[in-house]
RNA sequence: AUACAAAUCGUCUUAUCGCUGUUUGUUUACAAAUGGAGGAAAGUCCGGACACCAAAGGGUAGUAUAGCGGGUAACCCCCGUCCAUCGAAAGAUGAGGACCAGUGCAACAGAAAGAAUGUACAGAUCAUGCUGUAGUGAAACCAGGUAAACUCUAUGCGGUGCAAUGUCAAGUAUACCCACAGUUAAGUGCGACCCGUGCGUUGUGGGAGGGUAGGCAGCUAGAAUGAUUUAGCAAUAAAUCAUCCAGAUAAAUGAUAAGAAUUCUCUAGGUAGAAUACAGAAUCCGGCUUAUAGAUUUGUUAUUCAC
RNA sequence: CGGGUAGUAGCUUAGUCCGGUUAAAGUGCUGGUCUGGGGGACCAGAGAUCGGAGGUUCGAAUCCUCUCUACCCGA
C-alpha cells in the first residue's frame, strides 16, 4: 500500500460526523483521541476514512492549529497501512487533546499506539 | 558616541517521501512538466470596486468629518503649509470652523462665577467701585470661559453583503411568480419616522417552486508588479518597455535528513551546545491600527575628539 | 462575513446617560465584646488609583480615540 492521504480518504460527510458523536466509540493514545463508527462511506472501494481535529480553546493560533493538524495528517500518511478493518468500513475522526505542541516523532509514536488499540477494540466487538 | 526621520530584508541550499491548482500524455487512475501564504495574510476601524434589493424618490431624524491649499476611484488616508503645544536641536503631536443665534455648565475657595456686584490698602474726588494694587481661583470689573456640553454652519452618507448573485441535475406537498379584469378596508415591502409609492382579495390563463445535500460560474490580469523617462517642493500623475505572481472549500502550501548563514553561552585552539521573531490567504483593491527576534541602507541634529 | 454586551475591593453588584468635595453597598477577611466552648449577634478595621494606553478639560470611573480579555447573536 502506498503511504498517501489524498482527498478521497478524508472524511467529509457533515452527516457522518453527527453520527460519530452521537453513536461513536473512541481509543486513546497521549496527546491522541480516535472517535470511531462502523458505517457506509459515500466513496467506492474505500475501507476507511478519517479526519483529523484540533480543538481552538486549547490552541489560539490558526498557525499552530495547523501545524499540528499537518503533523497529524504526515503521521496518519506513514503508518496508516497497519489498519486493519476485517472487510468493515469505518469513520473516524482523530483529535488532538494535549494543549502542548509536540514533535513529529512523538505524534508518529502516538499513531503506532493509536492504530494497534483500534484494531483491537474492532476485534473484540 | 547619542538622538531623530525615512526605507528595505526578515533564513538559505540539496536529496527523499507527501498535499494541492493548471497543462500535456496514456487512460479514469497514474505519470511528466510547472505554480503554491504575509508585511502585517491579523484587528475589522475607515474608504471604494462588484452584486442584488421596487424606479434607487422627497423631507425629518441619525451619523461622520472640520485651519488653508493640493493628491486620489474614494477616504476618518497621504503631501505641502500656517498656527498651537512639547523638545537643546533634528523633529514629534494636534477632532485646529462658530459661544456678538439661542439654551446650559463652572465642585472647593472667593465679596462676586452671571438679570453680578464689593473686602483691604493707596490715589483722585464735593461724594461714590471713580482708578490702581493685593487677595481666591483653571478662569475675575466684561457684554469673560466652556462646543471630545446641547447646538449652529459647511460637506458627505439608501440598504444588504461573494453564505451577494447567476446557473445545472435529483425530487415531493400547493405556501410561489407573471399577465388581464374588478375591489381600495385591515395589513405589508421600500433600514427608522412622515410624505410618497408598489403589493394586496377574487376569477381566468400561463409559468414554476419551499426545505435539504451538492456541481459549475462569480474566482482572480488587477485603480497589478518591475524598470526607465518626463511633470511636480512633495503626495502623485502620464508615457514607453517587460512580466503573469495562490485560488483551497471538514478547507492545500508539509515531514525527515545533511550542509550553510546569523545571534547568544561556555571555553579561549577552535570546537561544543542552544536559539532563528510576529504570525497562516478565503470576493478583490487603497489606507489606518496593533504584533514583530534580529539585520541592513540613506539623510539629519547637538556635543566631544582628530585633521 | 456582519452585529452586539460586559470588564469597578477576594466574590456579587451600584455609581457612567447629565464630569466635581472621602468611589457606595452586600457577602467574605482581620481584631474585639457577649458564651465554659462553638454557632450566632453586635462593634471596629483593612481591602480599589475603576481591564490597559493616550487625548479633551482647571478637574475623568464618567466624554473621545486606540487597544486587550471574556461572552453572545445573525446569515
Amino acid at each position: 500500500m502506498k503511504a498517501n492521504y489524498s482527498k478521497q480518504e478524508k472524511l467529509k460527510s457533515k452527516k457522518i460526523i453527527d453520527l460519530l458523536f452521537e453513536e461513536g466509540r473512541s481509543v486513546k493514545a497521549y496527546p491522541l483521541r480516535m472517535v470511531f463508527v462502523e458505517t457506509a462511506l459515500p466513496e467506492e472501494g474505500l475501507h476507511h476514512q478519517t479526519s483529523v481535529s484540533v480543538s481552538k480553546r486549547q490552541h489560539k493560533l490558526a498557525v499552530s492549529r495547523n501545524r499540528i493538524k499537518r503533523l497529524m495528517r504526515e503521521a496518519y500518511r506513514l503508518e496508516k497501512h497497519r489498519i486493519d478493518t476485517k472487510g468493515m468500513t469505518f469513520a473516524s475522526l482523530i483529535l488532538y487533546t494535549s494543549r502542548d505542541e509536540l514533535s513529529q516523532a512523538e505524534v508518529r509514536k502516538a499513531m503506532v499506539k493509536l492504530i494497534n488499540r483500534f484494531n483491537d477494540a474492532i476485534t473484540s466487538s
